[in-house]
DNA sequence: GATGAATGAGGCTTCATTCAT
DNA sequence: GATGAATGAAGCCTCATTCAT
């Protein structure tokens, strides 16, 4: 069925050019990044970006799309299921310090939809935000039956979770701090909250 | 003899124009900010903004400036030497909220400034960030005097009351959360933090 | 494919759009002349121009050149060494006549770029009227071999041929002389030039 | 009477204010040159300019004639009846030169008025061309009466003369010559001319 | 009279998008 | 399907001119 071949060709192709994408758009914002050098970039014409996508917002948003899917799968495997809860989110923690560092970009452009003022692109980021914290509040829970948690309200725990690893990165990030000198934290700052939350609240 | 104009009135031109700026770039972001709109809302011609700012850039800027000084001052009045150290970061914990639910403009414009691309920008709203660190770790630095903290890592721990308060309420608004309900968190949220901070790390 | 667009096809808009540039040149000057005008009466868009021309500026210093070379092999034909040097002389005046007559839109914009004030134009019109004074020289040169001339300086000769020449006829023209009313005197006003060369000077 | 001592305030005024606007319009062009940089390097308000001068135009006009009566009465000085018909034009050219080298803004503005394309400047700048004219046509007239000329259209000699002189020194000065350069050649070059004009036209 | 703050028309230029090839 | 030449809307900024003081 030559149409299968075609689609993997189509789905490359698509996969491509939001890759060089994604680049512009880390590197210059959504108004700035021109689809010229998106298109230069990713060698083709200028004109065959809107066989792919329908516009420059479309393309933004299936690239965001995109990201989102790989972060949340970095996400699911660094809380997967073995070992303590602190272990557990000190792999989130050391897997949000890589992406910062490493996928710089895929982290840059998320940041800018989630905190920029575009409403469309601001939905999608939220999308990805509450999967994240969907996926954190599953594992408190289990901690909570695991009786490694006594904090009642898991949504807000779920909250403390994101806010101490991905904006504690960000912001240590943004000071100047290096992924090493990161990562170096990430058992002092996850055992703070651990243990905190291991607390029954008054 | 011209038309007197006081310093005092072209200073408030000029804060009139910021405020004026300050909503459209926080609804639109600044490429799609448009000089003419701003203007028009400020209820002066075109060509006075020039009078005022050299460019669009340094209007932002200018206005970005202004935001961090308010901003500033009240973290700094939030954070007076006035009850114990929970309390003290409690008061934090609801001044931002209040900011955010109360000058969402401003809170936007320098988030995105933070986390968007423009070099120039983010210097500008890093330089914001580090104040907040600082005063910060000045509070902390008078907590491990009083034998309140055992942390070691002072900037660490900054950083970590930081993004459990800024960052934490950032993300639960971008959820949808209320005012009234992210306050009611304030008061468990912080504690959690004191509490890990109060423990000496291992 | 794209739209085929040979180099020949290129050449000529980039000609097509000097030739409707010079006329508003010649008629405006380059600050008042405007891009939009020019492109919708070159009938293209106006972005077209900006594919074709780094900026205004450079579509002037292009144009300009484009009418040296024009100049310059008329000149060159004029000058042929064909005949006597008072000859070859007339002809070029009366070369310059027809010229100022036919081509009166190149002539006025090389006029205004060798005596405005734009250093950029100043310096493209200057080359040409080197160019000018070289021929010149080179014809004088043979003339004196010849035993034509006995004027020693033929710097200076050349820079006289060429004010009798090009300036007589702009000035005859400046005070509304027609091209025939000119060209009736190329004779008499020539014929002076080359005996007062032909004598040696005290 | 109060009135004279302020109508001669009133056009030291005027004349103040030109002056500054020939060193710009000189330098830049009337279209470039700015009002504002104008009344601040003449110390005067930008408003007062209009006190004096109706609009932008008609100061560059005030100015244009204002450099005609300067150049005109150079002039008649140069050609009075002095000496012989070789040493009047001899004091021509040499008045010419200096007034290139020494008063070059006058002649920058002049000339590009010349031969710039704005018909009311043009218009004014061949007022003063034919009054150079006129006042060569009566030498040569009183030269013909004396013998000293043969040629038969005083028109046409005392364009040659303009041309030899006026435009002989701009492309001199174009191509890079000193004052000192051009006045050496006044001698031959009016030689030329004066001989050339002694013999009868065939 | 003198001033300069305010104005807004006007123009160059960019760039997302279209469509003929 | 692919391309890139062409388009024109849109926006920043300048600067001559006005007019309240």
């Amino acid at each position: 069925m030559p149409k299968i071949v075609s689609e993997e060709t189509r789905e490359a192709t698509r996969r491509h050019i939001m890759r060089q994408a994604a680049k512009e758009f880390a590197r210059l914002g959504f108004d700035q990044a021109n689809i010229n050098l998106i298109a230069e970039q990713a060698g083709i014409g200028k004109g065959t970006i809107y066989l792919y996508f329908e516009n420059k917002r479309e393309l933004f948003l299936a690239m965001l799309r995109s990201i989102a899917q790989d972060q949340l799968s970095i996400i699911r495997t660094a809380l997967a299921p073995e070992g303590s809860l602190q272990q557990r989110i000190e792999r989130l923690f050391l897997a949000f310090a890589r992406l910062a560092a490493e996928e710089g970009d895929s982290f840059n452009v998320y940041m800018s939809a989630l905190y920029g003022v575009n409403r469309a692109f601001k939905t999608e980021a939220v999308r990805l935000l509450r999967d994240y914290l969907a996926i954190i509040s599953l594992m408190l829970e289990e901690g909570k039956a695991h009786g490694e948690i006594q904090y009642e309200n898991v949504e807000s725990a779920a909250l403390l979770v994101l806010s101490s690893t991905e904006a504690y990165i960000l912001s240590a990030q943004a000071i100047g701090l290096t992924e090493q000198a990161i990562a170096r934290q990430a058992s002092a700052v996850v055992q703070i909250i651990v243990q905190g939350l291991a607390v029954k609240s008054t």
